[in-house]
DNA sequence: CGCCAGGTGCGAA
DNA sequence: TTCGCACCTGGC
């Protein structure tokens, strides 16, 4: 299927800028991601997305959502230039950025993991459950493994965390699984939730401290008013405006940018990241 | 070996 | 409230 884009999109920066784990690069430097419900090949070619899925329902709807393709960025970052003109350098290095949606249960799964981790050691262990838990699709001669459903997650015991490269986050995963699933924690409540609240909601959790539960908020629940300050933008902000502390730089980036900082610090953790190294 | 990876929970001051 | 430290695991 072909997808016309009615907006500048960086393919590239959105998918390898570490929003998402579970991605390949292909030879012919498309990528195969491992979505919800199916796989897709998918590759930018000019102004046009060229998509191959195993699965075609909704095909459009489903890639547009997911990369959140129907929010005017042109307009936002305009909006942000109009507000803080040293974003210039940062805004055009980001240019086609955007912010992904994705499914609640992985999201937190998958920034959970993230504590103290390194990025091939989150992907391979969201490999592993999904091996272990998830259903097999064949796709273009190959396996691959959809992220399980919870109705199946909550049969792994705290031993197939650790089997699958889970580490001391086990117990904590297992755990909110469970939760989940006896309706003692309740993923779609969040949607009701202030940012605030959801915020403080997740962090009853053990293992969710306040950088996963921003990244769970602002990549699955689009709520671009929070933002994880990790250790990048916490180098970049003492580089740039000399502001140490989290609650620091969170008063300096909110009172600045509102409603959108997620995607602001999104944009100084990939021109961080990527330009200055 | 030691150190670190897009942090967090815990106990001690 | 803040501070220091340990922590699975794999790569260097």
């Amino acid at each position: 299927m072909i997808i016309k884009l009615n907006n500048y999109f960086d393919i590239d920066k959105t998918i390898t800028c570490g929003q998402i784990f579970r991605y390949d690069i292909e030879e012919d430097n498309s990528y195969t991601v491992i979505l919800p419900d199916r796989v897709i090949n998918i590759k930018k070619v000019n102004d046009e997305l060229i998509v191959n899925s195993s699965n075609n329902n909704n095909l459009e709807e489903v890639i547009k959502e997911y990369f959140d393709l129907n929010r005017d960025y042109d307009s936002i970052n305009k909006e942000l230039l109009k507000r803080d003109k040293s974003l210039k350098k940062i805004i055009d290095s980001s240019n086609g950025l955007k912010v992904m949606n994705e499914p609640k249960l992985e999201a937190l799964i998958s920034y959970m993991l993230s504590t103290n981790n390194s990025v091939p050691n989150i992907k391979k262990a969201l490999d592993n459950i999904s091996k272990m838990f998830g259903k097999k699709v064949i796709f273009n001669n190959k396996e691959y493994y959809l992220f399980p459903e919870l109705e199946s997650l909550v049969k792994a015991t705290p031993k197939d965390f650790r089997d699958a490269k889970f580490g001391f986050r086990d117990e904590y995963t297992c755990d909110i699984v469970h939760k989940i699933y006896n309706k003692e924690f309740d993923l779609d409540l969040i949607d009701n939730l202030s940012s605030k609240d959801a915020l403080d909601y997740l962090m009853t959790q053990k293992g969710i401290g306040i950088k996963v539960a921003s990244c769970i908020l602002l990549f699955s629940y689009k709520r671009q008013d929070v933002f994880p300050v990790d250790t990048w933008v916490k180098k970049f902000m003492k580089d740039e405006y000399n502001i140490e502390g989290i609650d620091k730089i969170n008063n300096f980036i909110y009172d600045k940018y509102g409603e959108y900082s997620g995607l602001v610090i999104q944009y100084i953790f990939n021109y961080n990241r990527n330009i200055r190294g």
